[in-house]
DNA sequence: AAGTGTCC
DNA sequence: CGGC
C-alpha cells in the first residue's frame, strides 16, 4: 500500500487565513506567525531542497545515521547525525555538544554553505538577523518514529533562535510552552517548510508525533528535520 | 541529572 | 493524556 502526498503543496484555506502575511505572489510563499517569537515559512527552501538533500547524503557517507541512546538507556526511534563544528549527541552519559563523531572519532562534517545560507535566510526572515550557526543535527524519521516534548536547552546562548528544516514526509510538529504541560499546538511540517523559533519562545517545549506512513517522491519512506543552533 | 522516552 |  502506497500512499502519496502532498497531492496539493499549500492548501488554499492555509493561503486565505493568511492573505495579509503572502510574500509577492511569485514565490507562493507564506509566513505564519504562530507564537511569540517562532515564525512558521511554508514552501520556504521548495527550490533548494533537492540540493539540501544532495547534502544530507553526503554527511550520512560520512557520519552515518544512527540512533542513539538517552541517559534513562532508552533507544530513540528517531535516527540522528550532525554536520557543523560542533554535534548534538546523548549517551548514557547524558546530553551534550562535541567536535568528534563518537562512532567514527573524526570531526563531524564541515556544514555545506548552502545550509549555512538556507539557515541564515530563514532566520532573517523571521526577525532574527546575525544568526551564525555553528551545528546542525539532521534527524532521520521513519513511519512509527517519533521525538516527545523536550527543550533544545543545551545550547549556551538562548537568545540565539532554533532555526528547522522539514523534507520529506508530513510530520505533526506540536509547540507548546515554557512547561512540559502548557497546551500544545499542532502544527503540520511538510516538505521544504521552515520553522524558526527564539525570543519569548526560545525554550518552549516541542515534539513530533508519531509519523505516519507514507511516501515522498524525494525522500521516500523519511522524514529529514535539519535543525540549526547556534551552539558555542 | 536526564522527560530528545520503538516511555507506560 | 498525564506522569515519572
Amino acid at each position: 500500500m502506497i500512499e502519496y502526498w502532498p497531492s496539493k503543496r499549500t492548501s488554499d484555506s492555509i493561503v486565505r487565513q493568511n492573505e495579509s502575511l503572502l510574500l509577492p505572489f511569485e514565490t507562493q510563499r507564506i509566513i505564519e506567525p504562530f507564537a511569540d517569537g517562532a515564525v512558521l515559512l511554508r514552501a520556504e527552501v521548495l527550490d533548494k531542497a533537492e540540493g539540501l538533500l544532495e547534502e544530507v547524503r553526503a554527511i550520512a557517507h560520512a557520519a552515518p545515521f544512527r540512533r542513539m541512546v538517552t541517559p534513562g538507556g532508552f533507544t530513540m526511534s528517531v535516527a540522528m547525525t550532525n554536520c557543523g563544528d560542533t554535534g548534538w549527541i546523548t549517551d548514557r552519559r547524558g546530553y551534550r555538544y562535541g567536535a568528534i563523531d563518537p562512532e567514527s572519532g573524526h570531526q563531524w562534517p564541515a556544514m555545506p554553505a548552502l545550509f549555512r545560507a538556507v539557515a541564515v535566510t530563514a532566520a532573517e526572515r523571521a526577525g532574527y538577523v546575525g544568526f551564525e550557526p555553528d551545528a546542525c543535527l539532521i534527524n532521520r524519521y521513519e513511519p512509527g518514529s517519533r521525538m516527545s516534548l523536550h527543550q533544545d536547552k543545551n545550547e549556551r546562548d538562548f537568545a540565539q533562535p532554533i532555526v528547522s528544516v522539514s523534507l520529506g514526509l508530513l510530520a505533526t510538529f506540536q509547540f507548546g510552552g515554557a512547561t512540559r504541560k502548557d497546551p500544545v499546538r499542532k502544527i503540520f511540517l511538510d516538505h521544504a517548510d521552515v520553522v524558526v523559533w527564539g525570543g519569548a519562545s526560545r525554550l518552549n517545549h516541542h515534539g513530533v508525533l508519531t509519523l505516519k506512513n507514507g511516501w515522498h517522491p524525494s525522500t521516500g519512506r523519511v522524514r529529514y528535520n535539519l535543525t540549526f543552533r547556534k551552539a558555542l
